[in-house]
RNA sequence: GUGGUCAUAGCUCAACAGGUAGAGCACCAGGUUGUGAUCCUGGCGGUUGGGGGUUCAAGUCCCCUUGGCCACCCCA
């Protein structure tokens, strides 16, 4: 019963997961910036505007962001999302396009938490600006996916769709409320159809299963241009041989997107919350913030998702950390200290025992902390300027007692050895 | 925001129909006066999430509250 405790929704990353935390931001960095992408770094600040100026009537925006004034009078909030403040950032500082960039972060929305779902959640994710290519939109799904394969999951689903072109989209809108009218909706269901009748796809209830499989489709209602972009971004995965599902019913969450669209799911992970991640078109976002009309797509991945899965599938088999050696210190003097210093000098993974803890104390810590090699200073090598040696494998033979002078070359040699 | 469910030692969990809280793991120490991982012995550790009520007596029953988990919703 501690006084405090994390706030609802938000968590500590431990040293045991954090590790993985870092692999897995790692392998993100490599994937795309081998693809040209550069990181940008943005506030977990906005003025409110960067989020509610595009019109989007989501929960996200409307019900759950973490708003507030600060003391000098600015309405503000802890970003729910990072497309839009990179499409901020983009109409202030007009860089020239394409603008490839790559992130890793925390986001905020006031959920209730659950399996999957935290208040304070990181995300993954690319925004390319000012290209309209439909290879680009093979190329940005293509780096997520690369991204899987990487890590080392293969149960990722692929699902893809366009909504078309924003007219495409609203006559759609249109017939689909038509549609819904008449049918015998679940009560939720009705009430998400006055305000996105898009977003009733979504619905997972039984009852509407019925008015969602005669629905109109949106491939109906496609320009010429919508139909071909569509079509180039799927011939485009297929030449890449990325697999992968159109799915007529996906409509994702956020209201900017345009075209194409897509998601990423964790096939193993038993849970609700099983979207991986997700992006998609969203041409107009930056004109919607000041800036030039602006061609957009991007990703984001939740990294506690993507943390689940990889979880699931095995993937982090042994990620116990490993330090070269551990410096036991029995007479409590400067020798230690300097055998630890010379250690970590040098590039060796080294920690020691502290307090003057009895020999037995510090050869357990020893032991625990998983070193290659005990380095013991007690009163004969400390008088000889010597250290011992000690192998900690089980049978990885004889401790030896090694002059200090030739200690780190010693070890260097030792653990080559090892290897 | 709605619903369900749970809350006992640092962790995982016990405690018959209310009788005054226990184990394993972990941690610490000793067995081994300079040596870990095994083994043995001992020790530390809890106002049973918090508050109120019923009762001679509450971890156990009732109410409130806080928090976790799961689902809806939403989405990563």
């Amino acid at each position: 019963m501690p006084a405090f405790q994390t706030s609802p929704g938000m968590r500590d990353i431990l040293p045991a997961d954090s590790a993985r935390w870092r692999r897995l931001n790692g392998v993100f960095a490599e994937v795309v910036e081998a693809a040209g992408y550069g990181q940008i770094i943005t506030p977990l600040l906005e003025d409110i505007g960067v989020f509610t100026r595009i019109g989007d009537a989501t929960d996200v925006v409307t019900k759950e962001m973490y708003a507030f004034e600060d003391l000098g009078g600015r309405q503000v909030a802890l970003r729910p999302e990072m497309t839009a403040a990179v499409c901020r950032s983009f109409a202030q500082h007009r860089p020239t396009v394409p603008w490839k960039v790559w992130y890793t972060g925390s986001n905020f929305r006031y959920e209730k938490p659950q399996r999957g779902r935290f208040r304070q959640f990181d995300q993954v994710g690319v925004e390319v600006l000012g290209v309209d290519d439909a290879n680009l939109d093979v190329e940005v799904i293509a780096l997520a996916s690369e991204f899987f394969q990487r890590l080392g999951l293969r149960r990722v689903k692929l699902i893809v769709n366009s909504l078309g072109e924003p007219e495409d989209r609203a006559r759609y809108v249109e017939a689909l409320a038509e549609h819904f009218e008449q049918c015998d909706l679940s009560e939720q269901s009705r009430a998400t159809l006055t305000k996105n009748p898009l977003r009733v796809l979504d619905s997972k209830r039984e009852q509407d299963a019925g008015a969602i499989a005669t629905a109109p489709k949106i491939s109906e209602f496609y320009s010429a241009e919508a139909a071909e972009h569509f079509a180039t971004v799927c011939a485009g995965l297929d030449r890449l041989a990325i697999d992968f599902e159109v799915e007529p019913t996906l409509v994702r969450g956020l209201d900017y997107y345009r075209r194409t669209i897509f998601e990423f799911q964790g096939a193993t992970l038993d849970s609700a919350q099983n979207a991986l991640g997700g992006g998609g078109r969203y041409d107009g976002l930056v004109e919607a913030l000041g800036g030039p009309a602006t061609p957009g797509i991007g990703f984001a991945l939740g990294v506690d998702r993507t943390l689940l899965a990889c979880e699931d599938e095995g993937v982090f088999a042994s990620d116990d950390r490993r330090l070269d050696a551990f410096v036991v210190d029995v007479v409590g003097g400067g020798a230690a200290v300097e055998v630890t210093a010379e250690l970590r000098a040098a590039g060796l993974a080294g920690d020691r025992g502290y307090d003057n803890r009895s020999m037995k104390a510090q050869m357990k810590l020893a032991n625990r902390s998983g070193a290659a090699f005990a380095l013991i200073v007690g009163e004969d090598e400390d008088a000889n300027n010597t250290v011992v040696v000690k192998p900690m494998a089980r049978d990885a033979g004889e401790q030896q007692t090694i002059p200090r002078t030739d200690l780190i070359s010693h070890l260097q040699h030792e653990l080559r050895n090892l290897r």
